[in-house]
RNA sequence: GGAGAGAUGGGUGAGUGGCUGAAACCAACAGUUUGCUAAACUGUCGUACCUGUAACGGGUACCGGGGGUUCGAAUCCCCCUCUCUCCGCCA
């Protein structure tokens, strides 16, 4: 959620960047935005004056009881009804318009870096490099789907029985390789300075609110209504939800976590060669980074969990490409973001296995995530949070393009994780 | 699931209708003292919003959350959430 006294005070900047990032009626929201906060804070102003003289004039009559002048007590009585009449009206009034300026806030998307690139979909993004080497394959290789059903490792078909589509089963190697990827990503994480954490799978309303899961993508999340709890898309949103109303000491930035965690998502709507095999899942594994940190440090940070990520994959030893999302690829929330995608083999496709972005203040407005800066000031923390990595794809991956007539073989860091060098 | 107790500022904890934005202690921060550390002493020490002065000023709201009673609520009433204790169940 933007800050609105920002937004007032830099009225065409804003709707300079959000038509960046493809808003639509950005300058009516805003110019109905400030006109409605103009007015609340008129009424706002009335109000208060009303309820200082109110206050003052209950005082008095605390003061007339005492001293036994009924008489007096009674007057200032009925003057205190006259006001509170009044004050009643425009309590609601305040709260009719407060609520409008939330309801506004909310529909409005965060602002873009000023690095982002203009654009309207994925067609747009700026790849900004392309790493390692894209494997020539033996001519019997197949896409993963094929191949998990050969060597028996994920089985959709008895996920499908057991729960829906989009909910495989793991077997045997298959299963130990999930177990190595967690634990590879998980001691990768630790050892370049993220805290790990092993946080809830389930959260309640004010979490999903806090990170912008609700209102608006309601749909996109599993939910237990009995409990009014979701199923969480992401351990971002558990992880965030850590600083929730929280004031942090500037001394501590960068604060770094990590977690493990399965993701649960509804992926309502989508269809087709996308969502075959592993491409798209309704439950899945991912590591996750966040970071917190100081405003004028965040984007170092960003550089940082990038960095991190890279190495990742070259361990894992996959070609990968980087791409600097546009205005209109971005998310709602994001400020800048860089996906990283591997390439597949034999699918002959990049597939998005991480997403790192900048949140800047979007998010730690409405957590109230803060610091308090050398001034004493309190002030929005900036929020940071990318995969490194997700697993599905990046199983596809491995499967695909290390593919022999003898099998899958597995990358050396791997090893020590999985305990076998080849799924045969 | 049953019974009871409770929720106050970073922490402990006082406060049952106006003198309480909230005692006291601890922690923290700043300063004085000291050869350094420690101790002692002094001071500061919640958040948000509105307003804006020559001024670090003025105002409003907040004592788990929501609603109510009252001229006036941390304090009384109702609902919800959470925590603790005992019992039950259980990996």
């Amino acid at each position: 959620m933007l800050e609105i006294n920002k937004i007032r005070l830099n009225k065409e900047k804003v709707i300079e960047l959000l038509r960046v990032k493809n808003f639509k009626a950005a300058e009516e929201k805003i110019n109905n935005l400030i006109d409605l906060d103009e007015k609340k804070r008129q009424v706002q102003k009335q109000l208060e004056d009303i309820k200082a003289e109110l206050n003052v004039k209950s005082k008095e009559i605390g003061q007339y009881m005492k001293d036994g002048s009924k008489e007096m007590a009674e007057k200032a009585k009925t003057e205190v009804a006259n006001l509170k009449e009044n004050s009643k009206d425009l309590e609601k009034e305040l709260s009719e318009k407060e609520q409008e300026i939330e309801g506004l806030l909310l529909s409005i998307p965060n602002l873009p870096h000023s690095s982002v690139p203009k654009g309207k979909t994925a067609e747009d993004n700026i790849v900004e490099y392309i790493d390692g080497k894209i494997p020539k394959l033996w001519e019997g290789a197949t896409p993963h789907w094929d191949l998990c059903a050969k060597y028996d490792i994920v089985d959709f078909e008895l996920g499908n029985k057991i729960t829906g589509s989009g909910f495989p089963v793991y077997k045997g190697k298959g299963a130990k390789l999930q177990r190595a990827l967690i634990n590879f990503f998980l001691d990768e994480a630790v050892n370049s300075g993220f805290a790990e954490v092993q946080p809830p799978l389930m959260v309640n309303e004010a979490s999903a609110m806090a990170t912008g899961q609700l209102p608006d993508k309601e749909g996109q999340m599993y939910a237990i209504p009995l409990d009014g709890f979701y199923m969480i898309p992401t351990a971002e949103v558990p992880i965030t939800n850590i600083f929730r109303d929280v004031i942090v000491s500037e001394k501590d930035f960068p604060i770094c976590k990590t977690a493990y965690s399965q993701c649960f998502r509804r992926e309502a709507g989508s269809y087709g060669k996308d969502v075959r095999g592993l491409n798209r899942l309704h439950q899945f594994d991912k590591v996750e980074i966040v970071c917190i940190d100081h405003p004028d440090h965040s984007y170092e940070q960003l550089e940082i969990m990038k960095k991190h990520v890279e190495t990742l994959l070259h361990k894992l030893e996959l070609p990968f490409r980087v791409l600097r999302l546009c205005g209109g690829d971005m998310s709602f929330t994001s400020a800048l973001t860089f996906d990283f995608e591997t390439y597949s083999v034999a699918q002959d496709r990049w597939l998005e296995v991480s997403s790192v972005s900048n949140f800047e203040t979007f998010q730690s407005n409405r957590l109230k995530l803060r610091f308090k800066n050398q001034e004493g000031k309190t002030q929005l923390a900036h929020t940071l949070n990318g995969s490194a990595l997700a697993l599905p794809r990046i199983v596809a991956s491995l499967l695909e393009n290390n593919q022999t007539p003898e099998g899958i073989k597995i990358p050396k860091a791997l090893i020590p994780y999985t305990g076998f060098e080849i799924i045969d």
